[in-house]
DNA sequence: ATGTGGGCCCTTAGCCGACAA
DNA sequence: TTGTCGGCTAAGGGCCCACAT
């Protein structure tokens, strides 16, 4: 019998006992085993490293919470590669954002790649619901979302792997506080001390790998374990491991892979999620008021389509005047982010036959710095921050903005969008 | 831009264009390349190729054909671990057999592991149309089931590959009249006569293999090359290889795995496919009278939930009373097959609640070798064939048939499930 | 503090014919 | 006819330090 490493890890429940052989190639001289059924570490340590290795601008709803859910965003997720649904698809009458709440959430991770990914499982809410919503605590409604993310763990590395470290060549070039601080002690009296680390990833495959603290100048070492951690993994320059001190000193360590085209929800997710289907079971989800299953890979793009109720509302309610100058987050490196910064050039629903009046990436932005063109230009309004107090550019500046058709005279604001219109 | 490989095979359609990497890892001294957009080759061979791969035993319904779907056949394609539904999830009302238009049949490959699978559009019909048909020709109903299969390729080898084959040791030790009929000849009169060989896979994908004829006794070899292409498709002893050669000359090759627990339908399509999804799409298609797509491995295990209307109909017509002798066909190697018989012990709905007078899989069996445990033990009845005029075996004399509880008083036939019940 | 490269050893991939089944 | 083995050679994995940034 075969368990499913991609639903071995979940932030729910204790069930971590799946085994599998995770991927583990090596045969005989094994520096990884899948001994995972003998792990008895509680799974709150998965769950950090999940958090992890999500990088540290991801924040997901809990049980209980109410988000918006945005069908556009999920569409755009699952077929990346066409845009736009083929014309004789309709949106199934369905609202372009739906009000909902969230019944379960799985923190999984792609076999395959080993990036993390979790399944909520969405109940519709009807309008009724919406209206007795506006009384209730303020942590249902998503407002706590800061402290979603566990506390960060103190006893965590991430380091982006230079050439070197990925070359068959040598090995694992370890930060010196990172070795202090994540890795048992060595002996620094002697010549070259060293001793066998052992980690295990998010599926609880287990890894082995020498220590070694040598050189001159000396530094920290990982030898005999490293290359093939590293093949199995598939890893490049540019991705980043991650390494994690648990209370009672067990190592975890995960991967955070480079923004690659390829790299965001597995296949397993994508494939057979075409349009029709997407929306046929969101559809009968929402007229049986049961819950569906929403996949979402916090890593891939920045594509919210589930969304903090109060998040939603606050984004929308503030004005946000063509010019709006705004900044957002992108995490590079272990726990810093970067800061980007750019300016609202348009608003305009993204398909206005099928959906609209939609929300979803309604806003055209330019960004300040070009070699980030990698960046989307419509993004949606609770992506951005707009409460940057710098002076707004004037338009006629840009030369880029010449091309832009008039925008249409809509500004967002919460009264164009009464909730007991907008939702369902 | 990135091309799914997924979808570049397609007997339908010649767009053959699509490249991407096809999973090919090595880098400069590539042996395989994905030079797959120069590639002139019709799309015939692919079919062929197609069906070499899937086993001489598989047929598949083709465009415009009536068929007969089982949704609890789908359901448990898509989810092997869990036979049962979960007790709260319904049949949506959906009849066990669903009559459907095949409106369109797209031969694919695995990207990950080769397997073949087939993607079917179906269009649910009303019972109407089920009256109609009747007086129809019978082409459309199915009735040319062995035509679908192309003629059988006259070069072609399928080898299962030795423990010799697949190491890494050394290359592929080709059988004498395998590379005599499909490799280009020889010049014998050298000392060690050798050539390049070029062959395409599913995927369109080239691999180069140094053909070599050497050693004492003389032997055709395959070298350099091999073992990556071994590494690359993960083949081990016991899976098997198969080259075909077309009508100008060139090559293809693919795989036919072992049968293993877990090479069947990929997981691209596995994943995500819950109960719930399924049925509710379904369950959309038939109430919005509009198509809706199925995956379906040939090779995965048998379990025909796509069957042809009149195969259908006619193993149903005839009566299969308890103790009917059958036999049935698995296929080994090549394209010999091994032929298994049993004897039908009992007949009973699979899930008597949600799937009433179901014939998906009604008959319980025991097999004749006890060897061939890997079989089902409940088979549908246009999975084996009755036409067997042995003397059927007394019940009696089976001291397994006496843990059996007496089976319901139900024998199959037509009369008791006529047509205008049988169909939504 | 740590990335890269040269030196060097030794494992392993991989080609060959000798056998044997 | 063809599966497996021992022999042999070459390629590269992998540990070490020097050096540079």
């Amino acid at each position: 019998m075969e368990i499913d490493l991609n639903h071995v890890v979940s932030s729910e429940l204790e069930k971590n006992g799946g085994g599998g052989n995770g991927g583990c190639l090596s045969s005989s001289n094994s520096s990884c085993s899948s001994n995972s059924s003998t792990s008895p570490a509680s799974s709150s340590i998965y769950k950090e490293l999940w958090y992890a290795c999500a990088g540290p601008l991801t924040s997901l709803p809990k049980k209980g919470n109410v988000v918006v859910y945005f069908p556009q965003g999920h569409l755009e997720q699952s077929a990346s590669h066409s845009p736009f649904p083929p014309m004789e698809v309709t949106s199934f009458d369905l609202h372009p954002q739906i009000l909902c709440k969230v019944m379960g959430a799985q923190l999984l991770a792609n076999k395959d790649n080993d990036e993390v990914y979790t399944k909520l499982a969405l109940l519709p809410l009807l309008e009724l619901e919406v209206i007795n919503l506006k009384g209730k605590e303020h942590e249902e409604l998503g407002l706590d979302e800061g402290g979603v993310t566990p506390n960060k763990t103190p006893h965590m590395f991430c380091k982006t792997l230079t050439a070197s470290d990925t070359s068959t060549h040598g090995g694992f070039s370890v930060p010196r506080r990172a070795a202090e601080d994540c890795f048992p002690p060595l002996d620094y009296k002697q010549q070259r001390p060293s001793q066998e680390l052992v980690a295990r990833d998010l599926h609880g495959v287990e890894w082995k790998f020498r220590h070694i603290y040598r050189g001159q100048p000396r530094r920290h070492l990982l030898t005999t374990g490293w290359s093939i951690f590293v093949s199995q993994k598939n890893l490049v320059s540019g991705d980043a491991v991650l390494f994690l001190r648990g209370e009672s000193g067990e190592l975890r360590l995960g991967i955070r892979r480079a923004v690659r085209p390829r790299n965001g929800l597995p296949d397993s997710i994508l494939a057979n999620q075409n349009y029709r289907n997407i929306l046929s079971i969101v559809a009968n989800a929402v007229s049986t008021k049961s819950s569906f299953h929403v996949s979402y890979s916090p890593r891939a793009s920045h594509a919210d389509f589930v969304v903090p109720y109060q998040k939603y509302i606050t984004s929308i309610t503030n004005q946000i005047p063509i010019g709006t100058r705004f900044k957002t987050k992108f995490d590079v490196d272990d726990s810093s982010e970067r800061r980007c910064s750019g300016v609202v050039t348009g608003i305009r629903a993204l398909d206005p036959y099928r959906w609209p009046n939609s929300k979803w990436r309604c806003l055209t932005v330019r960004w300040d710095e070009d070699g980030s063109s990698d960046h989307h230009e419509q993004v949606s309004p609770w992506e951005i921050d707009p409460s940057v107090s710098l002076p707004p550019l004037s338009i006629q500046s840009s030369p880029r903005l010449k091309k832009l058709r008039t925008p249409p005279n809509n500004p967002i604001s919460g009264t164009n969008f009464p909730l007991n219109s907008c939702f369902l």
